[in-house]
RNA sequence: GUGGAUGUAGCUCAGCUGGUUAGAGCGCUAGAUUGUGGUUCUAGAGGUCGUCGGUUCGACCCCGAUCUUCCACCCCA
């Protein structure tokens, strides 16, 4: 058989793993300095769990497990006849793969109630699946960096998410742009123009305002079956620009002063602490997933054609579905393969990151071998990586293997060596040696 | 889910209107060089031309299906 992998997944190397660990390295440091706490869910989740919580759309990209054993004689021969594949599918499978970190959180959150004090902190690095078509940066196995708190409203939580963006690329040495807006002003702004029952409709539509224009926009919303006094109306708010003209224009009506006050807080909050990336408030930011109800957040990259970094937002009730009504959250998600496309793109990664042992031993001749083991021995237990070339011979060859696990440094070990109990170290890229002690030799690898 | 491209050596790619032994560069292996790699030189290995089927005397080339990757939508990280 031929070797190969279902489409949208792929293997690491060991020179994108170590970078890819840096990477998450970075994140997990940061999140655990502002007081979150890690967590893991399974891989599969029960099919009731995830169904129904991304729209139509995210139904139909969800993997499905077919259940395991005589599953035919259960199966729903009706639908199977009707082809009525949802139906069937419901007859023939009940788990699923994660689709997000989100909501298995929410999950998590309810079944440990008892093990949890609210407001709760946690932060999630693991991989979810999608059924999408692949494209670049679009796999159907990715991994997500979510951090979320639930169980408060305190506006300081936005604040602290966007403090939390802002080090992370501070750190991994990405120029970004924090976008903010909140799910209450654009259907105050819907309210606002008549259209209350469409916000969503129309919030589609505006997200994509400088991509396609307000012409594409206006079109967009007219196929939607949104007026042209409408049209007028939205138009007329989105030009406003800034919170205050805003404000004055959303006098009346609830929904959107609430939306106001609350990004209008968040930067308070924020004021005196000022940030490596902008932070700015963008009335277009729409964000997809359903849930969102309060303030909503994207990450672009500054300077590289690459889709939104990350994004998140509040929800007044993430674990109602699950029975366990009013609990309000907020969180932020890191898309870790698109990061990792930027970092690599813009060489953001240290040249330094280890991938292989420290120091590869050379032996030319079995005694030397011998002698070699011991020494590696002696390295490894002082903590030093170090490997030795499996059989003496030729130089060529071990120091081109050397070169190719990415070793610092060849020890070298021959008749001399032996004699003296002695190891001839020498840097590979600088090209210097010397003939030193076993000692010498850990304390300068250390 | 819709529309469009793509696939030839480990990698990047040539390959004539269909014609018999499918090429290059890099990489790989060995030697030049029996205590010193990344340079140079020489030789060598490596391909069921994505897969399956069809047309043809003959297919890498034409046709169909399928899979992969990529692009634009949809959606999204």
């Amino acid at each position: 058989m031929k070797a190969g992998l279902p489409k949208g997944t792929r293997d690491f190397l060991p020179a994108e793993l170590v970078k890819r660990k840096w990477m998450f390295g970075i994140i997990e440091e940061v999140f655990r300095t502002y007081g979150y706490v890690p967590i893991e869910t399974p891989v599969l989740e029960n099919l009731s769990t995830l169904t129904g919580k991304y729209g139509e759309e995210g139904d139909r990209l969800l993997f499905k497990v077919l259940n395991n054993g005589d599953y035919l004689t259960k199966a729903d021969e009706e639908a199977f006849q009707s082809k009525d594949s949802r139906k069937f599918t419901a007859s023939v499978s009940k788990r699923g793969m994660r689709y997000d970190l989100t909501v298995p959180f929410a999950r998590y959150v309810v079944m440990h109630r008892n093990d949890i004090s609210l407001p709760f902190k946690r932060y999630q690095i693991q991989p979810v699946w999608r059924a999408d078509r692949p494209q670049k940066g679009r796999y159907q196995e990715f991994y997500q960096c979510d951090v979320d708190v639930v169980g408060s409203t305190s506006l300081s939580y936005e604040a602290e998410l966007v403090q939390i963006y802002d080090e992370v690329f501070k750190q991994l040495g990405i120029p970004v742009e924090i976008r903010i807006n909140h799910r209450k002003l654009l259907s105050g702004i819907a309210q606002i123009a008549g259209i209350g029952e469409q916000w969503i409709d129309m919030t589609v539509a505006i997200d994509k305002l400088d991509k396609i224009g307000e012409e594409g926009v206006r079109k967009e919303l007219t196929e939607r079956g949104i007026s042209e006094e409408a049209q007028k109306r939205i138009f007329e708010f989105l030009a406003g620009g800034d919170i205050s003209s805003m404000r004055a224009m959303a006098k009346g009506n609830e929904e959107a002063m609430t939306g106001l006050e609350a990004i209008d807080k968040v930067f308070s909050y924020l004021e005196s602490l000022p940030l490596h990336n902008t932070l700015k408030f963008d009335v277009t930011l729409a964000r997809g997933l359903g849930y969102y109800t309060g303030c909503i957040f994207e990450v672009a990259a500054l300077d590289a054609e690459m889709g939104s970094l990350g994004g998140g937002g509040r929800y007044d009730d993430l674990t109602g579905a699950f029975g366990w009504s009013d609990v309000p959250g907020v969180g932020i998600s890191f898309g870790a393969e698109r990061i990792y496309d930027v970092l690599e793109a813009k060489e953001l990664f240290p040249a330094n990151l280890q991938k292989g042992p420290k120091v590869l031993f050379a032996a030319f001749d079995d005694d030397a071998h011998a002698f070699a083991f011991a020494c590696v021995s002696a390295l490894r237990k002082a903590g030093i990586a170090a490997d030795l070339y499996p059989e003496p011979g030729k130089l060529k060859k071990q120091f081109k293997y050397a070169d190719d696990i990415g070793c610092a440094y060849i020890a070298i070990i021959g008749e001399e060596e032996i004699k003296s109990r002695t190891l001839t170290l020498k840097d590979l890229a600088s090209g210097s040696q010397d003939t030193i002690s076993i000692q010498e030799a850990i304390d300068r690898l250390s």
